[in-house]
DNA sequence: TTGTATTATGACTTTAAAGTCATTATAATA
DNA sequence: TATTATAATGACTTTAAAGTCATAATACAA
C-alpha cells in the first residue's frame, strides 16, 4: 500500500463518508459503501486511508477543526465574557443546525443505541423521555409556587456549555424540529445562555 | 428455540453481560464471551434472550429502571422544587458512582468513540478538551473581570439537567476521578444545583 | 511513441461474530 | 425405575464486512 497524495480525492472520500453517516448513521457505515457513493474501487479508498478507523477519525476531526475555527473567529470579534459566550452559543447552534443531519446521527446515535435496532432504540428514548418528563414536573411545580424562576471550574464550566448546548439540539431533534426558523433559533441561544448565566430560579 | 423461565439464570446472564460491559465495553461484548462469563453454552443464552438486541435492551432498561425508582423514592421524601432537585441531583450522582464502571462505558464510549481505536479515541478526547478549555478561558476572564459570579420548558429543563449531571461525571471520570469521596459527590451535587438555579453570573 | 511510474480496480481472502440445531443431560412424573 | 418433558450443549452454518493484491489503466517523461 502506497499513499497517494490526490487532495480531491482524498476530499471526495471524506465527504462521501460524511454525506453517507448522515444518510445511513455510523453503524451502517462500511467501506464497500463509501466507495460506491464515491464512485470508486474500494482499493481506492485504501489508498487514501490506513483503514476505517483513520477515515472515521479524519471525518471527525475535519468537522470539528471547521466548527472551531468558525466559532473562535466569531468570539474573536466580541468583547467581555457575556458577549463572546453569547456569540458562541450562537454560532455553535447555527454550525449544528447547518449541518444537522450530520449532528443528529452524532447526538442521537450514542453508544447504547447504537447497537440496538429499531425498536429497542425507541424504547431507550422512551425512557430518557420519561426521566426528562419526571425533572420537568418537579420544575413545573416550582414555577406554580413562584418558587423558580460560582464555584465551578473553568474547564468543568466549558463542559457544561457544551452539554447544554448539544442537548438543547438533542431535544430538537428528538421532538423532530429540523428546520428552526432563524427565530428560533434565536431563542434557543438565549435560552441557553440565560440558563447558564442566570439558572431556572427567580430572581 | 422456547422460551426458558428460570429466572436466576436470566439475571445470571444479565449480570454477567453487565459485568462484561464494565470490563471490556460495548463494542466487544460477544455473545460467546456472555456465555463465557455466565458459565454456560452459547446456546443457552439464546434459550432466555431472542437476540443480543434484546439482551442488550433488558441489561439497559433493567438499570435505568433501578435507578428511576430509587431516584423516584427518594425525591418522594422532600417537600418543595429546590429540595426535590437537590435530593435528585445527589441520588443520581450517588447512584453513578456506585456503578461508576457501568457509566463510564456508557458515558464515555459515546457514538463516535466506539468505532474507534485507543489512539483515535484519545485525539477525540484531547479535541473535547481544547474545546471545553476555550470556553473556560472565556469564564475565566469573565470571573476575573467581575463580570461573572426562565423561559424554559420543563421537559427541556429536565434534559438539560440531567445532561448536567451526566457532564459533571464524564468530567470526573476524564481526569481519573474513580474513587470520589463523600464530600466531592456532596460537592458535586451542590455545584449542579447552584448551576442550574443560578447560572454562573455574579449576583 | 515507448517505457516507466503512478493511480485505480474489484475479485478474492480473511476474520469475526451472530445465530442454529441435532444431540445430550437433567428434572419431573407416573 | 421407565418415560416424558424441560433445559443445556457446543460444533457448525451463515453472514457480513474489513482488508489485500495481481492486474489494468492512466499520466508522465524521455
Amino acid at each position: 500500500m502506497y499513499m497517494v497524495e490526490n487532495i480531491d480525492k482524498y476530499e471526495l472520500i471524506l465527504s462521501s463518508s460524511r454525506k453517507l453517516i448522515e444518510e445511513i448513521g455510523f453503524s451502517a457505515l462500511t467501506m464497500d459503501r463509501v466507495a460506491q457513493k464515491a464512485g470508486i474501487a474500494k482499493g481506492t479508498v485504501y489508498l487514501y486511508f490506513k483503514d476505517k478507523d483513520e477515515l472515521l477519525e479524519k471525518v471527525l476531526s475535519s468537522g470539528f477543526e471547521r466548527m472551531f475555527k468558525r466559532i473562535q473567529d466569531r468570539v474573536a470579534k466580541e468583547n467581555g465574557g457575556i458577549n463572546k459566550l453569547k456569540a458562541l452559543i450562537s454560532e455553535n447552534i447555527d454550525h449544528i443546525y447547518e449541518n444537522r443531519y450530520f449532528f443528529k446521527t452524532i447526538f442521537l446515535d450514542e453508544v447504547n443505541v447504537v447497537f440496538l435496532k429499531k425498536k429497542s432504540k425507541e424504547s431507550f428514548n422512551l425512557r430518557r423521555r420519561r426521566y426528562a418528563d419526571f425533572i420537568g414536573e418537579i420544575i413545573k411545580s416550582g414555577i406554580d409556587s413562584g418558587e423558580f424562576r460560582g464555584g465551578l471550574g473553568p474547564a468543568k464550566g466549558g463542559y457544561m456549555l457544551v452539554s447544554l448546548i448539544k442537548t438543547c439540539a438533542i431535544y430538537n431533534f428528538l421532538n423532530d424540529r429540523f428546520e428552526p426558523t432563524p427565530e428560533m433559533i434565536e431563542k434557543d441561544a438565549e435560552e441557553i445562555l440565560n440558563l447558564f448565566l442566570h439558572g431556572i430560579s427567580v430572581k
